[in-house]
RNA sequence: CGGGAUGUAGCGCAGCUUGGUAGCGCACUUCGCUUGGGACGAAGGGGUCGCAGGUUCGAAUCCUGUCAUCCCGACCA
């Protein structure tokens, strides 16, 4: 491609309104521009980083045995209505009514529409096991959309999903995801960790995430989730999910009797500690939250932090907050009390299910508010003065240091972007939607389930978050939009024009994606372009050609060389033999 | 939805406090000059200052409302 025909428009400077590198970088460069909020432009070197990425998904998904179909975008209420899910997704779900007033939405994902189109298509247990994939725009009204194509509210996706007649089979075909997953982040030249995740208003039992590192000290944080790994065993699971051996604390308060102590302007457990001289390990924190619309109560040690997924799941809820001051209030006055937070305890509140964290159990003589500002109760026991919440669940979140479940090391802590997730779904879809098919032994059986996402679009970024320095983006090889581009150091120099030339005819008739820099650009704008947009190779002809003599460059490495042009010519051709 | 900020040319910004009818850099067009790391000179084109009201002789500037965008929390590929 000539640079002269390339639609491209690279920016001096980087956009005011991104804020992670690749969101910059893919702008400044001219990848991508945005439509409107979440919604982007895939111009056309993006196009082709995005066809390179497809490709090896492709090419990994069928080589696993998945068969790629395509589902359509819009689809109708009433299959969301039979998964239950119309009513439980929210609002990243896009709803609209056509002419006639009938309930539809953009697909955010495809366990309905493939469900359904299984149930017509499969009968028998012999038909078993499927698994259909699909590359697709996506659509989800986040509430947040930011950091350019990492999280966009339209966003590509490849979608996977299988089908079998066991659980044995399911297995079996997780794992081959698994492995097919491994193989195409590697190919795009990405480092991935495979760790164990909740599995979310998706549904199901067990779901792995495939992040991809990102460096802590990064000046942004484009890694969302916080992984923890073991440093020995190799145990990893995203933060929502994680659990450790808590480490020892002191848990008994020391308090010799139970009695109510002023405890002013204790708001924080921070102030509470200090102010009575004790651990926060003895102070048992009383958090309401809310999980579908009902106000839940949790009880945590004090030295430690809820996480929202576990507290979630423990109710079984799709959705879930912590309550606001104004909600308190009411939860307050429903019970008699006007406490604030800070001084909430489980006793006495109506109509409130409360959980405690495993953390909880083993206190003794503890400190835990009572619903009045300003006071607390110290030397509290369970069964005594408080009594402990039928409903006991890991609601902890795991820290830094922790010690493994596995093997007992030290749990570490990481950033990573999530590129990839499987699941087993079971027969939560296939049971709602009356999926059957008639096995072995002549009973109807529902499907069982898994489903299978990458996200194309953000893998890209991930590629971009990954592989970049101060000039740049650095294209790994293998999803780079070209291999390699030609630049003539001045275009009024006849010799550098016709070597280059005749180099990226060489090239082209080898079938290289090149490029050549044909612009009437001075040198200095052609370079910083090339190092800007990241082709991984560049040859430059300048005045060494009176002797012959180009310049090969590796934008990865910076590593430059002086070759003949034939030699420049065959180290390219060598990368792809 | 809560908290914070910002909307002025394609991009990055100034002007607003103290109202007087819009400017700078880059990009774009033409000419000259220049050609190994985002040159230089000259001459141009492009903006009803997010939108709607209001105050005023007069509003980018003051007031009210509204919309949009960005950042921090809940969503997730």
């Amino acid at each position: 491609m000539r640079m002269t025909n390339l639609f491209l428009q690279t920016l001096r400077e980087f956009p005011s309104d991104a804020e992670v590198m690749s969101h910059k970088l893919l702008v400044r460069a001219g990848y991508i521009r945005k439509l409107t909020n979440g919604v982007y432009n895939y111009l056309p070197l993006m196009w082709r980083v995005l066809k390179k990425i497809e490709n090896i998904v492709r090419e990994e998904m069928d080589n696993a045995g998945a068969q790629e179909m395509l589902m359509p975008f819009v689809q109708p209420a009433e299959l969301w209505q039979e998964s239950g899910r119309w009513d439980v997704y929210g609002k990243e779900l896009m709803r609209l009514k056509d002419r006639h007033n009938r309930e539809m939405c953009l697909g955010p994902t495809h366990e309905e529409v493939i469900t359904s189109v299984a149930r017509e298509g499969i009968h028998s247990y012999k038909q078993l096991p499927v698994n259909l994939y699909q590359i697709q725009s996506k659509f989800r009204d986040e509430i947040r959309p930011r950091f350019g194509l990492l999280r966009g509210r339209e966003f590509i996706m490849k979608d996977a999903y299988s089908f079998d007649a066991d659980e044995k089979g399911l297995d079996k075909s997780y794992e081959i995801m698994a492995e097919a997953y491994k193989r195409i982040f590697e190919r795009c030249g990405l480092e991935t960790k495979m760790v164990q995740s909740d599995s979310g208003a998706i549904g199901g039992s067990v779901s792995h995430e495939f992040m991809v590192l990102v460096n802590e000290k990064a000046e942004n944080n484009a890694g969302e989730n916080d992984v923890f790994y073991c440093t020995k065993c190799g145990y990893s699971a995203n933060s929502n999910h994680a659990v450790s051996i808590l480490k020892e604390a002191v848990t008994d308060g020391g308090f010799n009797k139970a009695e109510i102590l002023d405890t002013p302007n204790t708001h924080s457990i921070e102030e509470l500690s200090a102010f009575l001289k004790v651990s926060s390990s003895v102070i048992c924190k009383c958090l309401i939250y809310v999980v579908d619309g009902k106000y839940v109560g949790a009880l945590i040690r004090g030295d430690k932090t809820v996480e929202e997924t576990k507290l979630m799941n423990a109710f079984q809820g799709n959705d879930v907050r912590i309550a606001s001051s104004g909600e308190i209030e009411e939860i307050m006055a429903n019970s008699g009390f006007n406490a604030v937070a800070g001084f909430i305890g489980p006793e006495g509140l109506k109509n409130i299910e409360f959980v405690a964290d495993e953390t909880v159990k083993e206190l003794k003589n503890f400190v835990v508010g009572i619903n009045q500002n300003d006071k607390h109760l110290v030397g509290a026991n369970w069964g005594r003065e408080v009594q402990l919440p039928q409903k006991i669940a890991d609601i902890r979140l795991v820290e830094e240091n922790d010690k493994c479940t596995e093997c007992g090391s030290d749990l570490k802590v990481t950033k990573g972007i999530e590129v990839g997730n499987i699941f087993k779904l079971g027969t939560k879809y296939s049971k709602a939607m009356n999926a059957v098919f008639t096995d072995k032994d002549g009973q109807e059986k529902p499907f069982i389930m898994g489903c299978y996402g990458i996200g194309i679009s953000r893998t890209a970024a991930a590629a971009v978050e990954r592989h970049h320095d101060e000039y740049g983006i650095i294209w790994p090889l293998s999803i780079a939009p070209y291999t390699v581009t030609v630049v003539p150091v001045s275009d009024q120099d006849e010799t550098q024009l016709k070597v280059a030339e005749e180099i990226y005819k060489k090239l082209l008739d080898n079938k290289i994606e090149v490029l050549i820099d044909d612009r009437a650009e001075r040198a200095g704008v052609k370079l910083k372009d090339a190092d800007l947009i990241g082709i991984p190779y560049r040859i430059t002809v300048g005045k060494t050609i009176k002797d012959n003599l180009v310049e090969f460059k590796n934008r990865a490495t910076g590593e430059v060389i002086n070759v003949t042009p034939e030699e420049a010519v065959n180290k390219i051709l060598e990368l792809f033999n």
